[in-house]
DNA sequence: GTCTATAAGGAGATAGAC
DNA sequence: GTCTATCTCCTTATAGAC
């Protein structure tokens, strides 16, 4: 018996699953079919193409990205306990999914600077979690002083959590991250 | 006419150049002896399979990463100053690669720990380049100091160096790696 | 080393019947 | 929405002749 879920969705959550954990190349329009248990017809008729399924992953994910984040932090008012967090939240959706790395990075390896449209939405992304994380230092910074530059503090906190992403998904795990968690309470 | 290089070489090369700028699954063999200018009977008396010459890749930028890299800070003999050079050095490579992003990183992203082989070879290469620039900061430590703890500045000047390779192949710029070297000429 | 033929399968995508 | 058939093309890889 078929699930009574939304075909439409069925197919991006299956596709997601798939180019998020074996690749966007590595996955197949059979596959996504066969596993989200729907018609080649159904497909074609809620996607144009593979591609347009691929922006439509990565446009879910960014909208999941940022609510689930809100989610995760509504409750915390201080500004520096809320970056900490933040760090805790990427802990634990790499701990839930393998550590299997950030699905922007991942695909812009996998297809580069090739198409605009996907291009120009993942440098969004990027700048929007950067930015997330400069409104914080911000925050912090009308209570606390620190060491260094405050713009430089901040691209240093985002860049650095970038590498302690790419490091679990190398390492298959969240040390990195970890500890990222344990330098930032230094610097203030 | 071919040319006289050795033949092993230039399907080495040419696969090489292909994978790193186009990716790994997005480049098929036809492209590799069309591109290469050779026999596909050469490339399979040569190579095992694809996924060979995927290993034989990474070998061979495993190796010119690290003699290139000496090479270019033999000169330097101040540890901070050679510290600052890699970076100069990771710049350079990435504008002349048009910022197509560390090899090990994309790789990865691509084939994710599925190949025992290739998986082992990238961490064993990130461990690597994460005990070159500990090295360093041990021994600037012998003539200053600095306002966190050493091993939290260790794995922060390799992370943030990572999360810039990263923003490199993502907005196609060297910013954020240029900003890197400011900010570490802040923490000392 | 070169060439061509071919295997055996998968890819993305379309069309038509129900 | 389902199903099956089909189109065109490409994929990795092998074999044999020169």
């Amino acid at each position: 018996m078929k699930q009574k879920s939304n075909v439409k969705e069925r197919i991006l959550d299956t596709a997601s699953r798939l180019f998020y954990h074996q690749g966007f190349n590595s996955t197949g329009i059979n596959q996504i079919i066969a596993e989200a248990d729907i018609a080649i017809g159904s497909l074609y008729k809620h996607y144009q193409s593979k591609s347009d399924l691929l922006y439509h992953y990565l446009e879910q994910q960014e909208t999941e990205y940022f609510a689930n984040l809100d989610d995760y932090l509504k409750d915390e008012k201080q500004p520096l306990k809320k970056l900490l967090k933040l760090i805790d939240y990427r802990i634990k959706v790499q701990e839930e999914s393998n550590c299997s790395g950030c699905h922007f990075i991942k695909v812009n390896a996998e297809i580069g600077r090739g198409d605009k449209k996907i291009e120009q939405f993942i440098v969004a992304h990027k700048e929007r979690q950067r930015d997330y994380i400069k409104s914080l230092v911000d925050e912090i910074s009308t209570v606390k002083s620190f060491s260094i530059e405050k713009k430089a503090l901040q691209n240093s906190i985002f860049l650095m959590i970038e590498g302690a992403v790419v490091s679990a998904s190398i390492n298959g795990n969240t040390n990195d991250l970890k500890e990222v968690k344990k330098t930032i309470n230094q610097f203030f």
